[in-house]
DNA sequence: CACCTTTGGTGACTATGTCACTGAACAGAC
DNA sequence: GTCTGTTCAGTGACATAGTCACCAAAGGTG
């Protein structure tokens, strides 16, 4: 599949487990008012076990998939599934490991949202999205839809950062100028 | 095990499924500075995998749970489990669907908390934790904790309600006026 | 009754989110 | 090139929520 694909969602509920083979989804969610938060990503070698909780629960959710590069995916529908789960033990283990680590990862989305501050959890995303690189492309908008919160707050989060020389911006880039207090500033967490 | 002990917690890491028989399990999630939210319940019937998520995963988690009620449980060592997971379906589908159920519920509170404003949250638990009663028997700080916000927000709230003729306030009594204005309310998500 | 603990109330302040704008930067049409 | 529409960012005013530092009232216990 493309970048920006629509890996599953709320109109497109699959009943088939994805196993992810090359690339990255991004799995997100959407209020009625608009607003995003990432809740996590998954990497290639890692199933996406929303689809199947989907499926098993049968409960309306309103999170979404995105094909977050070009992806290369196998899709084993729910018969092979079932025989897998019932015949290969690391199949098994491969599964509930997945269904954990997701657990896991919303935990952290809780943690963060219910009890963190913004200006933390910015540092942190932008660490995080440059990878030891020392510009990041991107635009507020996208990084309130990481972090769950509203473009006006990124923009004075981002000035903030900027008056004291964290950071430098331009459209669509920021320039990480201070990697070390950044980095503290996220530890803080 | 008695009502109040820690069914699990950091310092208490089982390396076994639990399967609840009777009763009731809250699972909680405390930041560091010391403020609570529920992340679900367990309740009678049901299996509560984050332990399971625990082993499995390996990481750190703040997460806790506490019985509720007195419970009765199962304690499936590791080894039975995969046993169990290996050759009976049905206990397969079991603990998949159970992991599905608290990936939803979880997907839940990330949405209330990321994007749910607090007076309709909090008429929601009001109305859930009444179960149709007329009264309910809590604290300000108990139903802060429910929702993971500090006790002065719920106060004051209360206080709006009462003088908006939806509750009537006793020391560690609430008591519903007018259950149908409340609903409203909490529909309102 | 005196004393302590639990529970709830409140003002002042900070942090975050919302609304309603504005202008600047870029892209394509002409 | 210039025009024009779109995307991106900046900002003031205000609303909502969380924090801090208290105080006061209710209830339990000796």
């Amino acid at each position: 599949m493309a970048r920006g694909t629509a890996v599953f969602g709320p109109d497109n509920v699959p009943d088939s487990l994805f196993f992810l083979y090359e690339g990255r989804i991004v799995v997100t969610q959407t209020s009625l008012s608009g607003r995003e938060i990432v809740l996590y990503r998954v990497d290639a070698g890692e199933s996406c076990v929303l689809t199947t909780a989907c499926m098993l629960a049968e409960e309306a959710y309103n999170a979404e998939g995105v094909a977050e590069t070009d992806i290369i995916a196998v899709i084993l529908p729910k018969i092979a599934f079932d025989r897998l789960a019932a015949e290969q033990p690391a199949f098994r283990n491969f599964v509930f490991a997945a269904y954990s680590r997701r657990l896991i990862d919303l935990l952290r989305v809780v943690d963060d949202v219910a009890f963190g501050r913004i200006d933390v959890r910015l540092a942190e995303r932008l660490l995080v999205l440059a990878d030891n690189a020392q510009t990041i492309k991107t635009t507020h908008q996208d990084l309130a839809n990481e972090l769950g919160t509203a473009r006006e707050v990124i923009s004075r989060m981002l000035n903030d950062f900027q008056k004291r020389g964290l950071v430098k911006q331009s459209r669509g880039l920021i320039e990480l100028l201070d990697p070390t207090k950044l980095r503290a500033l996220a530890k803080a967490s």
